[in-house]
DNA sequence: AATGAATGAGAGTTCATTCAT
DNA sequence: TATGAATGAACTCTCATTCAT
């Protein structure tokens, strides 16, 4: 319907409008959030928004397919440097939570599209799981990573760990704490970082699994 | 505000009138249900709702403390017959799944709170973990988990498993595979579970000796 | 339709409701007083309220035609002490102040009922000119009040004359000044009452009617 | 909040709400008046409304304010053009009488105002009762009121004059006895607007010598 | 005589969207 | 390309009144 704008004055338009939504969803959610005020807010008339967008759904969704592909890139861009798998990891991690820390906006927007928009809401965690757990598997063939593990299910467990935690610690965080502890630029203080790094490595690491009750009262 | 009913027929139409609010908000989300959507489907005429519940933000707060309970109930009573940490953490998450496939309710709902109303948000993830990171505390005096873990952010990073989890073959599973395979009872595929108590037993499980990243690298 | 109370306990709750609903009257005014509040503030449930009134107007012209009687009442008890029409006058404009403090409901009732009940309101007002023009009307014949009043007009005149000073001095002054100067019980500053009575005085007293300008001038 | 009107289009919708808004609130006054009755009237939907007024009180407000502007204006042209200030009076009563048997909704929107907005009750007395008082005061340096006179006070109480000899003659004959005699324009019948000058004349206008109430009773 | 549950029409207000300019 | 006026359906909530007990 919308067609792509043709001048550099559309696509500026277009690009504030964009911005302004996503602090908009950010602050109120998607029900609360009008389009009055992602007009209001880009400075822009009213009518001016269905120049670029077909609907307010069709702004959320481009939202979230935009802001999935940013979280992605900077995860693997954080964990493409690092020596190996466990590294890698938390270096992963680190980089959600600095994400989630500078764009609350994803994680309050992706909570919220559970009704909105399950499509969307489906297609950003099956990206994030897909590259996850092909990484995973890559990690589980050279030997970095426990070689009876389901890289899916696993996969989904760890976004789970990143989900919570981030929520607790970063996004909870917010103006309660104000970190007076380290946190050394990771949006989550370092202690919890070492706890996800340490949770994680268990999880997923190979190693001598853990010990059953009765061996240890037996040892 | 909103006085407790005083007769038993007063009684029946507010705890209809919560059931039927259960449904429809796990069916529509907080924002997309309508009091009248929730009293047509209760049977009674719109004002009868304002008779107990001062307003849809009033019968919401309570619909999540009471799935709230439920939940823990639920879970705590399945890992309480366990003979060992690690496998009251298997009924645990058993149970959860289970309570999930049973009411999709508190899940969606739970996720559509985050703007509706915080405060029942924290309340609802507060008192789990509360109760969570207090049995791994006892557990971890036991000796059953590893020492060296925070059981405040091992609670929240294991509620995160469940949660997504949760989500990927409960809820986003009914009505598309019907779980063709073993699905014991659990909400999940029993493969999934198998897989989580993997997960969960490595991260929280203790080890002899617990290698440390250096240590690991330097090897 | 409805039937007076049949037992002393049916009296006591009809006289609590209209007791009840010259209060909330007067503070919300006719619109915003709900029939709960009444029965609410009364301590009786709402289904009574019908025993003993038709509806919610029903009541509001009983407390009308009430609160007039009472007025009317202090009023003529006020002024038929005095001695002559003159004193008369400030007698019975003192006694509308004091009765205006006393029961401010009167006031905001009636400015209220210009819409809510037409009938009750004019005959409020009827029954207070009726008499006090006849009063006029006797001064008239005694010689106390100059001959060429209609006293019809002159009793609206000097009604509207309590109702504003009333509004002003009684009821907007309440909690404002706290009536630091004297305010010998009248509810009105004496010095106001002093003003209206020389003016009350000049407008239908007997005596050489004001100079013209041109008569002033020729002197 | 609400922006005034950046077209001509805008302007006229705006003020054709005005307009009707003066006729419903006239005929049903603050409570009985909806949004839908006044928007239907002015023909347009029901939203356009509220890109004009924030609310119903806002409208009211508004309303109340341009009413009172202009009845000081068609009282102090009319007064202005008299030689002294007792023609004066006369003339400014017959303006306010002509001015409300124009604007029924002036008046019956004023005493409704008491409490839907004190406030705009409030200014609107208090806006007339300024000019006038400040008259009078004027009037009494030039040696033609009574200098005795405390110009507040006289103020509302002759404004209290005209409002319920306004309510009677001309509101409440409307309909009635449709004025078969004499009422040269100015709203109220010759007769009456007679006594009222009459009265105001006695009231406030210099006699000599000013007899006071002991002297009357000494003598 | 009294209760309190139930009703349902109607209120004010919001907002995504359309349209004329 | 952009504007801002206009729409009207939908929402939450209130309340006078009725009725079974």
């Amino acid at each position: 319907m919308t067609e792509p704008p043709r001048t550099a004055r559309g696509a500026r338009t277009r690009a504030s409008l964009l911005e302004a939504a996503e602090h908009v969803f950010a602050e109120l959610g998607y029900a609360d959030t009008s389009v009055v005020r992602i007009t209001e807010r880009a400075g822009v008339a009213q009518g001016t928004f269905y120049l670029y967008f077909d609907s307010k759904l069709d702004l959320f969704d481009e939202l979230v397919d935009d802001l999935n592909r940013r979280v992605r890139h900077a995860m693997s861009e954080a964990s493409a440097a690092a020596p190996d798998r466990l590294s890698a990891e938390r270096a992963g991690f680190r980089a959600f939570f600095a994400f989630t820390a500078e764009h609350p906006a994803l994680y309050r927007i992706i909570r919220a599209a559970e009704f909105v928009s399950p499509r969307a809401l489906h297609r950003h965690y099956d990206r994030i799981v897909e590259g996850y757990a092909e990484g995973l598997a890559e990690a589980q063939r050279a030997g970095e990573v426990r070689p009876d593990l389901d890289p899916d299910v696993a996969a989904w467990a760890l976004m789970g760990i990143g989900e919570l935690v981030g929520m607790r610690w970063v996004l909870w965080e917010r103006g309660t704490e104000s970190s007076a502890e380290g946190d050394a630029g990771g949006g989550v203080p370092d202690h919890v970082l070492d706890q996800v790094s340490l949770l994680v490595d268990g999880a997923i690491g190979r190693r001598t699994p853990s010990v059953t009750r009765s061996e240890e009262n037996g040892a």
